[in-house]
DNA sequence: ATATTTACATACAGTCCGGACTGTATTTTA
DNA sequence: TAAAATACAGTCCGGACTGTATGTAAATAT
């Protein structure tokens, strides 16, 4: 009589288990870096928040340097997808140069995952492998980025090239990113983003 | 005979006593940060480097938070006076603009103690007692820079006001200091720098 | 179908940290 | 000069965390 036992968990190959195991632990360690600070995140509470079991962790990553590691990757990976998106849906706004600010700000920098970044930064100045991990980012972002900005915008002879003015952007977005939870003048934000707005556009015009 | 025993140890004062023992433990306590960051900096580390036994930490500091958030104004006192300084020195170069973005970056961002902040800051998005000796501090810099910046410099008609350039300088130098550990342009601070000088004399002039 | 490898679970061991507690020396008060 | 308060020293303990070791289920190889 009875055909066969239904099977409680659907069948997976190997590949798909561990990708979905490390998926959960990634995704698990950044809303743990964002929630409790790079200090206070604990591969016990990862797995827990995860819910799945210790041994899990440890058998895909042997310490916490390399499940760090790996998050990093992960947080950036996830970064470098949005960017791209976003430079897609800029391409095509009347005030582009307004456009991309005001979205890389809202998009990146205001993001919650970007605690998560800003604790991997912090925690990677004494640890070289997630410093790594990062370097690899930043040369991704340029390498995505350099094309796109000489695509969509022409440089103003004698002015400086746009990818120096977009890394001050970057650097803006980031300096008062860090501070966010710190700023009393609610507008202040704004007020910078349209001050850069105003000298990016002294430095290049849109490409139509 | 014998006049009397020579004491082993200077006669202090209680406040004496306790003043020198908190400094002690507060730049312990910074160059822990700055040496192991701030989730690796421990009380037994701190009074180690200190010299001083568990003890006389806690009875200065209740508990970690405490000494952290002092640690936290002692490093901004520093930074506060530095700033003072630094200004009046520039107040008399040939390029004031130029001499104040080097200066600025050179002594405050550049300086091993930003390691300090870098790591206060994070730490402070978790830590509302922190949170406030940090703000203390922002505000205290304004206070000094907002004098200073319109005693210094004139506002170029329609422009921002100086005020608002100054702190796109901050911004900038906060962000680029906490990559530095990951940039690989060594000229990218410089050009920096020089963009922001090359935009900042076209919303203000020195006054003489 | 069986052996082997891979994925995951649980229990354990060693370490370290932070706070509490107790004791001693020095300074101030009265 | 006696007493009270303050500054400092040393130790202990509960808890938590990381890494390890061992056991079981699922998947792949033969």
């Amino acid at each position: 009589m009875n055909a066969q036992p239904a099977p409680k968990t659907e069948r997976r190959t190997q590949a798909q288990r561990s990708d979905a195991m490390r998926q959960r632990l990634l995704n698990a360690t950044l809303d743990c870096l964002v929630e409790d600070g790079y200090a206070n995140t604990t591969l016990s509470g990862i797995v827990r928040r995860a819910g799945v079991s210790r041994g899990a962790q440890v058998h895909h990553y042997p310490n916490k340097q390399a499940l760090m590691a790996d998050a990093a990757e992960h947080l950036l990976r996830r970064s470098y997808k949005e960017l791209g998106e976003l430079l897609l849906s800029v391409a095509n706004e009347e005030d582009r140069l307004e456009a991309l600010a005001q979205s890389v700000w809202e998009h990146m920098f205001a993001n919650p995952l970007f605690r998560a970044y800003s604790e991997l930064l912090v925690a990677s100045q004494r640890d070289p492998e997630l410093s790594d991990a990062m370097r690899k980012l930043m040369s991704r972002f340029n390498r995505v980025f350099e094309p796109a900005s000489t695509h969509y915008f022409e440089r103003i002879p004698g002015a400086p090239v746009p990818m120096a003015v977009f890394g001050q952007l970057s650097a803006i977005c980031s300096g008062i990113a860090i501070h966010t939870h710190l700023l009393e003048d609610p507008d202040f934000v704004k007020r910078q983003l349209r001050l850069w707005v105003s000298q990016a556009k002294q430095y290049m015009k849109p490409v139509k």
